[in-house]
DNA sequence: TTGATTTAGTGCGATTTCGCACTATTTAAT
DNA sequence: ATTAAATAGTGCGAAATCGCACTAAATCAA
């Protein structure tokens, strides 16, 4: 493996990193005070896909242990966000549901947010992202099988 | 803003996180144990750069808090990786130096890892790495930017 | 059926991240 | 020169992340 190429590698991961964190913290700053990305992440993916998950699947959807789903879902009960109510199909398990609060949460979180989004858009155009999406998805398929 | 386009730049933060979660996990269980994506991180920076940067530099360079940083170094002085000598220029501040053990601790980490770069380089060719770059670089910056 | 294995979730403890407040030093202003 | 403001770094405490070990329930094997 030629340096350079390793190089390539490196920038591309180094690059990835700072703008999951710059980010992670531009949109922390607009939630209340308390709330973190992955809490607005579980609740709109309870909204995009569906909620009645179990926290397994919440873990597995954000490729997370599950003690940091635990720790996470345990926030949104606090906040009144969610429900969790027994997995009628298997005793072991638990079922994850939006509450009218929670999903008051969202809405307010995306009102505040939406400037953002608008202002990153007026730089780099929708096209722009949508046209990197395939790449990173394919990207981050392989790291995910890789994962053993 | 309609949703539509609100979902396309969440869905492509939302790969970036995985990604950069994903690699920083497959980099680390290559790693010695204790040791983490930042350590490897700013013992290869003070090499490609040049060391004798100060910490608030390399703060700077990696989009860290400060705090976090002296965090970081201390672990690095901890495992005799770096040494941390005054600024000759600024009484208030310090400069980082590699040592010996420092550059081996690089050397060894880049000989574990490269098998798996390699593996992702046959799966996702270079070229295509490299294809994405300009527009995260972009991207970054303008996170960089709105910062404030 | 019964015993072994796997799986879902959690408690706990170690580590990382990072905001806030503080000290020491430098820079700027008059 | 003196004083005020800005800057570099750290100590501390709160929260997030996550590995390990555990319980309870489901699945599998014979």
């Amino acid at each position: 493996m030629d340096s350079e190429t390793r190089n390539a590698f490196f920038r591309f991961f180094n690059e990835i990193g700072i703008i999951a964190q710059l980010s992670r913290t531009a949109l922390e700053t607009r939630l209340p005070k308390g709330l973190t990305l992955p809490h607005f992440s579980v609740v709109n993916h309870l909204i995009r896909v569906k909620d009645g998950q179990t926290p397994l699947a919440l873990a597995s959807a954000f490729q997370v242990p599950k003690t940091t789903m635990t720790h996470t879902l345990n926030g949104l009960l606090e906040h009144g966000f969610v429900e969790i109510r027994p997995n009628p199909d298997d005793g072991r398990s638990k079922t994850v549901w939006l509450t009218q609060t929670g999903r008051q949460f969202r809405e307010d979180a995306i009102r505040s947010i939406d400037p953002d989004i608008d202002a990153l858009c007026q730089n780099v155009p929708r096209e722009k992202i949508e046209a990197l999406v395939p790449a990173l998805t394919e990207i981050r398929t392989f790291l995910d099988k890789a994962r053993d």
